[in-house]
Order: structure tokens, then C-alpha cells, then sequence
DNA sequence: TTGTAAGCGTTATCAG
DNA sequence: CTGATAACGCTTACAA
């Protein structure tokens, strides 16, 4: 259908080519060294010299020669960034149709302005689980919403590995800003290669990251209320059900020694939050939040034989509704045998919560969108040299049908 | 002409000189209207030029410079790609950590190799839709897993509008190949600028696109192997619930001034497919693959008062489980009085599923991780200079229990 | 093994 | 309003 606009080389417009010096016709001549390349029907204006060396596109320089204007006010034509006749600016507009060039290289482009709008997106995960977790989803719109909106593309980047050569691509890609998001791993030392690189860092929900913007949210306290809310219920055996303690991700139960070398910063404030309440509240370990992990803890606590917890905090809604489905298959009931109370305040539509009488998790809603919202507008800011604006969020307790007085 | 060795002397005691503390303040002062500050910074060398327009991290000319070498054998040291004596090697990298300096920067080496190292992926919807359709995920799993493996960051694009600065992401962003991904549009003029640009296009389940290669799904074929296998049942009252036939979106019955002007392949092969067997298949149309919309559907066809279809072949999983979930509100059962036939194979995991005694849904399981993975693949080969390995793959008819003879 | 030189394709600056 | 020119920071033949 576009076979003509395909084919720029071939209309005749030497009649628009003024001058070129001879200077550059021989620079990019030589570059060639291909003596075969001859063969081909090579023309000896500028025009022609932009498709010698291989298939590459014509560059503005070779637009400007051909409509007889400078590269800087072809340049200018094209970013719109300058006063240019609107006389002019048609000329090389339609030079650059007629070349088939469609605007200026985004490599040079950024490098010469040092620039690329490119925000990079730091996740914990590999990808394919992190889109699995409707909390880095439900982050990463509130992040595209605004990214978008600024004309700033997202690259997705997997946190870097403690590997040598493990933060390479978070080095070696263009990003002109970086938002960490949920990243539990200590990341310290790609944040200083970072600093040192004048990238700005966001960090949601990151412990306290030297030149990093903090995104928080209250995670300790939300927590605590939670705790306190299944206190005033009566509960006196909670345990609670843990996100990853570090990027080891060992499943089990967590002990003095594996809670001091954590690394995982929301895990950890999290417990912390129920600890003001239950000091000794014991917790166990996942190896990441989804239903499954949940099934499998709440199945070790609910086994028979052992002396189940009245009360369950869940770190997250995913792993609640899998403790849920443990008690459930253990022929407990929820919330009158034990209650769970979960995090995020996701929509969960599981089938476990519908095939009992439960229809509302009890969990802390986080407002996950305008947190990634503010990332995005801190990160951009940060880019017009503005001061950053450091965020934090608060997290609402929500009272549903999986949370009850204790039996006993 | 040679600016860069112009002042070649000056530099050594110049280039051990740390950042200029509280620089980062004046940079976009100094940018705009400071002429004093600025007096006589032309005739700096590299290193002083690094300084100047802002507080910018050393260049790999500096560490050269303060290490005693050549800038092509700094270069080496870094990129490991060309023989540099382990002595000097050990030199240059202690000299650049003593500046501070961490590699070379990505944008100027992308320029220099006219590479980026970045994949772009361009999603039809807005990233929020798309992350909550498991097609779309799934396949970027497959993406992420090759591209990951070859040291390639994903950029997310959003699909260009028909807006005609719409394109500009897809223009501006630096990469080198772009896969589309589920693009239901018609883009080819951005495929054609991709063209020119000579960046490799791999179209997932797009209608041929010139210049782009094709990962190819049986649509056509597996719905018509779906309507067969309804026909075997017994059924004659077939209805399509239809993906969107364009970008606008609009709800409502297909006529065929609509189905004609469709820009949707995926949806109108799929819609094929069943005319195949049922060449007078109504169908209706919804504004996205999502449960609601099912519902939406399924609600208007098993209104009261309205002959029902005997079976719905819905063009996605979500889809189905909304029309499912509309015929047990409107009384039916499923599927007894009307069968159901969805696509893709996702794990669809909603309650309505099971609160009626049905396990599994009767659809085309398609191959999403591997489709993506061939789409990296193909991206990554056209990138090598590789001929590119277009991919076709098939959808199999799992037979679940969403389907029965019709009752009449 | 190391150095020299020539750009990659733009944009910013400043002079006309 | 337009043009000349110098970078942006790096890589890579090719020369020494």
C-alpha cells in the first residue's frame, strides 16, 4: 500500500539538493569500504550518501542539505522548539516526507540532550511473578497513569541480583529516573551507582535509601491497628503469616536470628506493627504473596495435633484468603474458630471466600494507585530539577466477615 | 576541528578535582542566565566541560586521562571487548572508582553502537487494562523470560492513537525492536515509521502487517473447531459475544457495516472461524475481554422475553465466565439449558464457577507463554541480523463441562 | 598492547 | 529568523 513512501531514494529531487560540501560526501564515501557497494545505483549528491553505508535512515543533516537549510534550523523545524518561517518549515517538512525521514533519533537525541523519557521501573520479582501480584499491578497503573500523561515510557527492570553483574541492565539501560517498587532486597549499592549517575531514585516503600525519595506508607502502624482491633476482639493467640524475609525467600518460621538479618523492609515493619500488640506473636514465613504460599502456612498451622492460633495476620490479602482456605479444609470456620485478617485491601475473587458464608476479607486498604501516582510525579519532578515531594499514605482498616471475638 | 585535544595539558591535575559541592542548586540557573559563571568555560577540555552545564559524573575520557591512557583503551578496560594488559586494565578501574565513575553511559553507547539494548512491547490498551488481562501477562511472561535472558530490558508502549502526535512514544523511545503485542488497532503507519527507522517489528496476532513478522495464533481454525464441535452436539442457535471489532470500542450487536470497516484481526478471525459452520452467527460485540462485559452480554441475550441462543461462543475465557454468570442469574443452567465455549485457557479462578456445580470451562487453550517467547525470539534474531523465525501456534479444544446437547 | 582519529545524529549557543 | 560550529560520551578501525 506504502510501497512509494518505502522507496525515498528513487524520486527525483536533485533538483532540491543544493551544494554538498565535498568534505562529507567523502567522509561518508569512506566510510563504506565496501568496494562492492558500487554496484549498487549510487548517487554522488548527499541525498544518496545517507544510503550508502547500509540500509540506515537519512539523518536530519541529510534533510537539511536537501531542502538547502542548516541542521540546526531543520532540527528546529523539527522539535518545534525555536522560531522557524513557517515557510521554511514546510520546505523541510516536506523534504524530509520526500527522504523519508520521520524525526530525530532518539539515541542521539538523548544523548545530546541528555534525556532519554525513559522511567525505569525497579520490581522484585522476575516479571512474570510480579505481574501475578495485583499489588505491583495495581502500583505500576498508578505509575503509568502519570508517566504517560508526562509522554515518559516505562521500562521494566528486574531488581538487580546480588550477582557481580546482576544489576547490569539496571546500568547499562537509559532511564533518566528510577522507582523501586516493592523491592524487599537490599538494593544499596545499584542506588549508588545510581546516585552517582545523577539518576533520581524513588523508593516506595523502601527503608530509609540514601538519596532515594521515600514513597510510605504506614505499614508498622496500619498493622498495629490491626492487631489492636483483634485485641479488643479478645484475642490473646495471634500468629501471624509473613511476606519473604529476604531475597533467600526460605520458607518457615521465623526466628530471632533469620529476623535480625532480614532485609525485607515491609516485612518487617509489618511484624513489627503486630509486635507493639503481641510482643511475642510468633510468625511464620512465605516465599512470596499468592494463595498458594497462604494455603501452605495456614495448613501448618492448622494441623492437627498442634495448638492453633485464634487469630491469623496475614501480610497480605493473598495469603489471607490462602490461610482462610487451610482453616477451612482443617474444618475450622472463619471467622468463628479463627480469624484472618489480611493486607492491601485487593479485590479478591477467590472461589474459597464464595463457597463459604465470607464475602468481605477484614484487611488494611492501601491506596496502591495514588502511591504509584506520587512515585511517578516525585520521579518526574525530580527530572524538572523540582524538589521531589516525598509522599506518605495511610492504610484504612477495613472491617469484614473473617474477623470475630475468640471462642474461648 | 579537534576541540578534544585542544588543551590536553591542563587536564591531569583538573581531572582529580571532585564534583564542585552544592553544584546541583545552580544547574538550571547556570543553563538559563548565568552569563558570569559561564565567561570562560569554552576553552575546557572534556573534564571542565563535564562540569560546567551541570553536576555530571566523570566521562570515560577523564578516567583516561587521570589514568595515563588512551581513551579507546580506558573504553576496552570496561567493555572487556579487546586486548588490554591486566595491568592497565587494574589501573583504569581503580582510577575510575577513585573518580567515581561506574561505566559508560548508556546513552552515548547506544548512540556510538546504535543500540539500546531495550525491547519495546506495545500493548493496545492502557497499561492498567492490560496488566488485568492474563493474556496479556502471560504473554509478556514469555517475553520477559527470553528478553531477561539476553540482557534486554522491556519498554511498555502504549498502542499509538489515532491522535496524530499519539505515535510519539513509539517514535521517541530509544529501542531497537518492538514486538506488538495483542494490538487489535491498525498502526500501520507507526509499523511503516518503525520501517524506515529499520527497527525490527514482531506483530503477535496481527493481520499481516508489511515488514513486521508474524507470530501467528490458529484463531480462525480453532473457532471453527469449537463451532463443530458444538454443531456435533446438536446445536443450532449459536451466538459469538465478540472482543472488539476496533478501537472505539462500542458495545452492541455486529452488522455487517461494522464487521466490515473492523480493524480487530484477532476478533474477526475468531468471528470467522464460527461462520465457518455457523455462517449466520449473530454476534455481539463487548468493549473489552473482561467478566463484566461477559455479563453485560450474556445479560442482554438471555433477556426475558428474547429467544435465546442454545450455546455462546465467547471469544475469551473472561468473557464466557461473565455469559456463564448472566445465564444463572437469568435462571439458565449451564449447561443444560445453554452451553458456553470460551478462549485462551486461562486459570479463571471466579466464584460463579463454583457455585454451580461446573469445574471447567470448555475453550481453546492457547499457548501464551511460548507465543511470547517466539515474539522475543523473532525480536531478538531480526536484531542480530538473523533472519527472523515467523511462528505459528494452535489452540487445543479442551473439553470441560460448560458444553452439552442442547435441551431441544 | 596501546594510541589516534573519526565520527554516531542531535541540539545548544551564539553570531549574523 | 537562520547558519556555523561545537559539543554530548562513547566505540572502533586503523596505525604505531
Amino acid at each position: 500500500m506504502d510501497d512509494t513512501a518505502s522507496e525515498p531514494g528513487e524520486s527525483d529531487d536533485r533538483a532540491l539538493v543544493p551544494r554538498a560540501t565535498g568534505a562529507s560526501r567523502a567522509t561518508a564515501a569512506s566510510r563504506a569500504s565496501r568496494v562492492t557497494d558500487v554496484a549498487r545505483p549510487t548517487r554522488s549528491d548527499g541525498t544518496g550518501a545517507a544510503r550508502v553505508g547500509r540500509a540506515s535512515r537519512p539523518t536530519l543533516a541529510a534533510v537539511a542539505r536537501a531542502a538547502g537549510v542548516a541542521p540546526s534550523t531543520a532540527s528546529l523545524a523539527f522539535s518545534g522548539s525555536g522560531p522557524v518561517s513557517e515557510d521554511t518549515r514546510q520546505r523541510i517538512l516536506a523534504v524530509a516526507a520526500e527522504l523519508g525521514y520521520d524525526g530525530p533519533d532518539p539515541r542521539a537525541r538523548s544523548l545530546r540532550r541528555g534525556r532519554s523519557g525513559v522511567i525505569g521501573v525497579v520490581l522484585d520479582d522476575r516479571l512474570s511473578d510480579a505481574f501475578r501480584d495485583p499489588v505491583n499491578v495495581l502500583t505500576l497503573d498508578g505509575i503509568a497513569e502519570v508517566a504517560g500523561a508526562a509522554g515518559v515510557s516505562l521500562l521494566l527492570v528486574r531488581s538487580p541480583l546480588d550477582d557481580e553483574r546482576g544489576m547490569a541492565p539496571l546500568v547499562d539501560a537509559p532511564m533518566d529516573a528510577v522507582i523501586l517498587i516493592g523491592c524487599n532486597v537490599r538494593i544499596d549499592p545499584a542506588v549508588a551507582v545510581l546516585r552517582r549517575r545523577a539518576i533520581p531514585v524513588v523508593a516506595i516503600e523502601a527503608d530509609v535509601i540514601e538519596g532515594a525519595v521515600p514513597i510510605h506508607l504506614d505499614n508498622r502502624d496500619a498493622s498495629r491497628r490491626a492487631a489492636a482491633y483483634l485485641r479488643e476482639l479478645g484475642h490473646r493467640d495471634v500468629t501471624v503469616v509473613a511476606l519473604p524475609l529476604d531475597s533467600s525467600r526460605e520458607r518457615g518460621p521465623v526466628d530471632a536470628d533469620r529476623e535480625r538479618s532480614s532485609t525485607a523492609f515491609t516485612t518487617m515493619e509489618r511484624l513489627r506493627g503486630v509486635r507493639q500488640v503481641y510482643p511475642s506473636a510468633p510468625a511464620v514465613v512465605t516465599t512470596g504473596s499468592s494463595v498458594e504460599e497462604g494455603r501452605i502456612a495456614g495448613a501448618a498451622l492448622f494441623a492437627p495435633g498442634v495448638e492453633a492460633p485464634t487469630a491469623v495476620v496475614a501480610q497480605s490479602d493473598l495469603l489471607a484468603v490462602g490461610v482462610i482456605s487451610a482453616a477451612l479444609e482443617a474444618g475450622l470456620r472463619v471467622p468463628e474458630d479463627v480469624s484472618v485478617v489480611g493486607f492491601d485491601g485487593i479485590h479478591v475473587d477467590d472461589s474459597l471466600l464464595h463457597r463459604s458464608p465470607i464475602r468481605q476479607l477484614t484487611t488494611l486498604v492501601q491506596p496502591f494507585v495514588p502511591k504509584g501516582e506520587a512515585a511517578a510525579r516525585a520521579a518526574l519532578a525530580m527530572l524538572e530539577g523540582e524538589a521531589p515531594e516525598p509522599a506518605s499514605f495511610r492504610s484504612e482498616l477495613q472491617v469484614g466477615d473473617t474477623t470475630a471475638p475468640p471462642r474461648r
